[in-house]
DNA sequence: AGCACGCCGACT
DNA sequence: GTCGGCGTGCTC
C-alpha cells in the first residue's frame, strides 16, 4: 500500500459506523463519492480523514461525485448528530441530504402547476401591539437562540413570521420554515408567495422526484432564499441560514416514526445552535417539552394572548353524556321529544345545530373514528372479527366492508358469526360514517361532506372540499382530526366534538396533552371572523367523563394552568418532558422468539445498570406486549428505557444494544428515542 | 439495502 | 439431473 490517505466514508447501507477507504488525490469533508462495497457501487459522504490503519484490506474510492460541492461542515455535523442521538446507521442518515435525482441541465416546460403560484404583492398588514413586541424582541437576536411564539389561534402569528423573515432577507441571510405536512397547503404557500414573490421555495411530499430536485437547487444555488416545508426540508442544505422557524411546534407528526425516527422540531433546534441562528417555535397549544423550556428560561418566552382585531375566543360548552334519569314528567317530557335522536347526539347539539343553519352559518362535528363501527361482535358467542395480520378489531364501512386501520386488510362483512355460526353479528361503536348517514336523516335537504382518510385521498380532495365549504355550499361538515388543523372558514360557526372519550383514554402518557390540544384546535376553527358585537363562536363537547383534566382547563382556556397542572403529573413518574424515555420494539413472526428476544434484553437491560454506577438513576420497564401485539404479521413486544438524567438515556441505549450479534436472526430490534408513539 | 451463497422442492 | 425459492450473512 502506498501512502494514500485514509477516509472515514459515510456509506449508503445499514452500517452502525461509516468505513474506511483509500484515496491518492486530496478530498473534503462533506463531498459525496462513489465507493465499492461488496460486490456493489454505491455512494457516501466524506466524514473525515483518519489515521488509524484497519488490519483488513482497504478499498479505494472510486471517484468523487462531482455533481455535488462538500456540503458545510456544520451542516454534516448536524447529520452525525441526527445518526448518533437517534441511533441510527450513519450512511443512511445522510443519504436524506440529497435530492433525488439528477440536476436538470435545461428547464423544461412542465404540464403541472408551478410549484409556487406567482402572485400579486400582498400590502402589509399593521401588526398588533403584541405582535410587533413580539417581532423586535425576537429580532434583536442574531445568534442561536430559541424562542416560543405562543400564541392563541388566530392571534396573528404568521404575520410575525412574515416580518421576521423579511428581516432577515434584508440582511442578505436565508430563511427555513418547517410546517406540519397536512396544513403545507396551498393557501398557506400562496400567503408567502404574495409576500416573497419568487424568492419562495417548498419541498412536501406532493411534489414529484423532479420538482424535489429543482427546488433543492434553487435553494441550494441561492435562487430562491425562503424554503417552506415539512420536516425533510430540514435535510436540505440552505446556505446563509439567518432563521429557522417551526410552526405549529407541538404537532405529533414532526416525529418521524420509521427509519431516522427523528423529531423535526428537535433537529430544527440542534441546526440552529449549529448554524449559530434563532429559531422560532410557534404554538398556540406548545408541547410540554418546549413549554417546560420556556418556563426554565432555555427558550425566549412570547406570548400573543389576543386574537387580532379583539374577536372573543368561543364558548366552550361540555355536555354530560350519561344517561339522564326521567325523575319527573318535565324530564320525561325532554327524552320523548328528542327520542328520534341517535344516542351520540344530546338535545342541546341538536337544537345548536339547527339555530346554526337556520342563520345560514355552518357547523362541523369531529369524531376520532372512521368508517361505520369500531367492530362486529357476535351477540351469540361474543366473537369479534379481527384483523388476520395485525392485533385489532376489523371495522365497519359502507357496503358491509370490513377494513383492517393499519394494514387495510379487506374482507366482505358476513351475516351469520363464521366462529359460533349462529349469532347473527352486530355493529358496535361509532365512526365518521355512521355519523353522517344520521345527519343526512336527521337535516334532510341539508349538505353534509365527510372528510376522513376513505374521503379525502390526496391534495386535490382536500382542496375541493376546502373550496366548498369556503363558498358555503356545505352546511355539515363531517370529520376525523383531520380537519381540526389550520382550516379557517368564516361562515363556521359550530365545532362539535361528538365523543371526547375517544382520546381520554388510549393508553399513551400523552393522552391527555393530546385531548387538551384537539379540544383548543377545534375551538380555533370556529368563529374565526365574527365581527364587534357578534356573539362569539361555539364549541361544544360531548363526554362521559365532564371532569377529565384536558376539558376542565380547555373549557377555560386555560393553556397555562394546563401544562403546570400535567407537568406535575408527569414529573411524578419521571415522564417526559421531566424525564426521557427511549423504546425499544422487539418484532418477529414468532411470537415464541419475539417472547425470548425480550426477555434477554430486559435481562442485558439489568445487568448494565448494576455495571455503570449512575445507571441506577435508569429505570427499565416490561418487557411487555405492545399496545398493537401483532402489526402486519409481526409480534411486538416493547422494552421501556426512562430516567430522570436525560444525559443517560442515549448512552445506556447504545451500551445496551451494543454490536446487536446477540440478537438471534429473525427478529428486529428498534430504537425509538424520545417516542411520540408508544403503541 | 443489495448481493452473494446455500440448501431443498418441482420442472423441461 | 438443474432452475430458482428465499433464509442467512457480509459489506472498508
Amino acid at each position: 500500500m502506498s501512502d494514500t490517505q485514509l477516509w472515514k466514508v459515510a456509506v449508503d447501507a445499514p452500517l452502525p459506523e461509516a468505513l474506511t477507504y483509500s484515496f491518492a488525490e486530496p478530498l473534503r469533508r462533506g463531498q459525496l463519492v462513489n465507493v465499492p462495497l461488496g460486490k456493489r457501487k454505491t455512494k457516501g459522504l466524506v466524514l473525515g480523514p483518519t489515521d488509524q490503519v484497519p488490519e483488513f484490506q482497504v478499498k479505494a474510492i472510486d471517484s468523487i461525485d462531482e455533481e455535488y460541492a462538500p456540503l458545510p461542515d456544520t451542516f454534516v455535523k448536524w447529520l452525525e448528530w441526527l445518526s448518533s442521538y437517534y441511533l441510527h446507521p450513519v450512511g443512511q442518515t445522510v443519504q436524506s441530504a440529497f435530492p433525488p435525482l439528477k440536476k436538470a441541465d435545461k428547464q423544461r416546460a412542465s404540464k403541472r402547476a408551478p410549484v409556487i403560484p406567482q402572485l400579486e404583492a400582498d400590502k402589509l398588514p399593521d401588526l398588533t401591539p403584541e405582535q410587533k413586541t413580539s417581532f423586535e424582541a425576537i429580532a434583536a437576536h442574531k445568534g442561536f437562540s430559541t424562542h416560543l411564539l405562543f400564541g392563541v389561534t388566530g392571534s396573528g402569528k404568521t404575520e410575525v413570521y412574515l416580518r421576521l423573515l423579511d428581516k432577515v432577507l434584508k440582511e442578505g441571510k436565508r430563511g427555513l420554515i418547517l410546517v406540519p405536512e397536512i396544513s403545507l397547503t396551498p393557501q398557506l404557500i400562496q400567503r408567502f408567495a404574495r409576500r416573497f414573490g419568487d424568492k419562495i421555495a417548498a419541498l412536501h411530499s406532493q411534489l414529484t422526484d423532479r420538482e424535489r430536485t429543482n427546488q433543492w437547487w434553487d435553494v441550494v444555488e441561492g435562487r430562491k432564499s425562503i424554503l417552506i416545508g415539512a420536516r425533510s426540508a430540514l435535510f436540505c442544505p440552505v446556505p446563509d441560514l439567518g432563521l429557522i422557524i417551526v410552526d405549529e411546534e407541538h404537532e405529533p407528526s414532526y416525529k418521524q416514526d420509521e427509519k431516522l425516527k427523528y423529531n423535526g422540531r428537535d433537529a430544527a433546534v440542534m441546526m440552529g445552535k449549529l448554524m449559530n441562528c434563532p429559531v422560532v417555535l410557534g404554538s398556540a397549544t406548545p408541547s410540554l417539552e418546549t413549554w417546560k423550556n420556556a418556563q426554565e428560561g432555555k427558550y425566549h418566552l412570547h406570548p400573543l394572548k389576543n386574537r387580532v382585531a379583539n374577536r372573543s375566543l368561543p364558548d366552550i360548552e361540555v355536555i354530560d353524556l350519561r344517561q339522564q334519569k326521567a325523575d319527573d314528567d318535565q324530564q320525561k317530557l325532554i327524552i320523548e321529544k328528542y327520542s328520534h335522536l341517535p344516542y351520540w347526539m344530546s338535545p342541546q347539539l341538536y337544537e345548536r345545530m339547527h339555530e346554526v343553519m337556520e342563520r345560514g352559518d355552518q357547523s362541523a362535528l369531529f369524531l376520532n373514528r372512521r368508517g361505520i363501527a369500531q367492530m362486529v361482535v357476535c351477540p351469540a358467542c361474543g366473537h369479534t372479527r379481527e384483523c388476520p395480520n395485525c392485533d385489532i378489531s376489523l371495522t365497519l364501512h359502507a357496503g358491509s366492508h370490513l377494513v383492517c386501520h393499519y394494514c387495510d386488510y379487506h374482507e366482505q362483512m358476513k351475516k351469520k358469526c363464521p366462529d359460533c355460526k349462529e349469532g347473527e353479528l352486530e355493529a358496535v361503536g361509532l365512526g365518521t360514517e355512521l355519523l353522517e348517514s344520521d345527519l343526512a336523516r336527521l337535516f334532510p335537504g341539508k349538505v353534509i361532506a365527510r372528510a376522513d382518510r376513505d374521503e379525502i385521498q390526496s391534495r386535490a380532495d382536500l382542496e375541493d372540499l376546502i373550496a366548498r365549504m369556503e363558498s358555503g355550499e356545505i352546511d355539515i361538515l363531517v370529520g376525523t382530526q383531520m380537519i381540526a388543523k389550520g382550516l379557517d372558514f368564516p361562515k363556521l360557526k359550530l365545532v362539535g366534538l361528538v365523543l371526547a372519550d375517544v382520546g381520554f383514554n388510549l393508553p399513551d402518557f400523552r393522552a391527555t396533552e393530546r385531548s387538551f390540544q384537539l379540544i383548543t384546535q377545534m375551538s380555533g376553527r370556529s368563529g374565526r371572523h365574527i365581527k364587534e358585537g357578534e356573539s362569539p363562536g361555539l364549541v361544544i363537547i360531548q363526554t362521559f367523563n365532564t371532569e377529565h383534566d384536558s376539558l376542565v382547563f380547555a373549557r377555560n382556556h386555560d393553556y397555562e394552568g394546563f401544562a403546570n397542572h400535567e407537568l406535575n403529573v408527569r414529573g411524578a413518574l419521571n415522564y417526559p418532558p421531566v424525564g426521557r424515555l427511549v423504546s425499544f420494539r422487539i418484532q418477529g413472526p414468532h411470537l415464541g422468539k419475539v417472547e425470548e428476544t425480550a426477555r434477554l434484553l430486559a435481562r442485558r437491560a439489568q445487568s448494565l445498570k448494576t455495571q455503570v454506577p449512575q445507571y441506577n438513576l435508569v429505570e427499565v420497564l416490561g418487557p411487555a406486549e405492545a399496545a398493537l401485539a401483532k402489526l402486519r404479521g409481526q409480534f411486538r413486544y416493547h422494552l421501556l428505557i426512562k430516567s430522570s438524567q436525560a444525559s443517560l438515556v442515549n448512552p445506556f441505549s447504545r451500551q445496551l444494544l451494543g454490536d446487536q450479534e446477540w440478537v438471534p436472526s429473525g427478529i428486529k430490534i428498534l430504537i425509538d428515542i424520545d417516542p411520540m408513539n408508544l403503541l
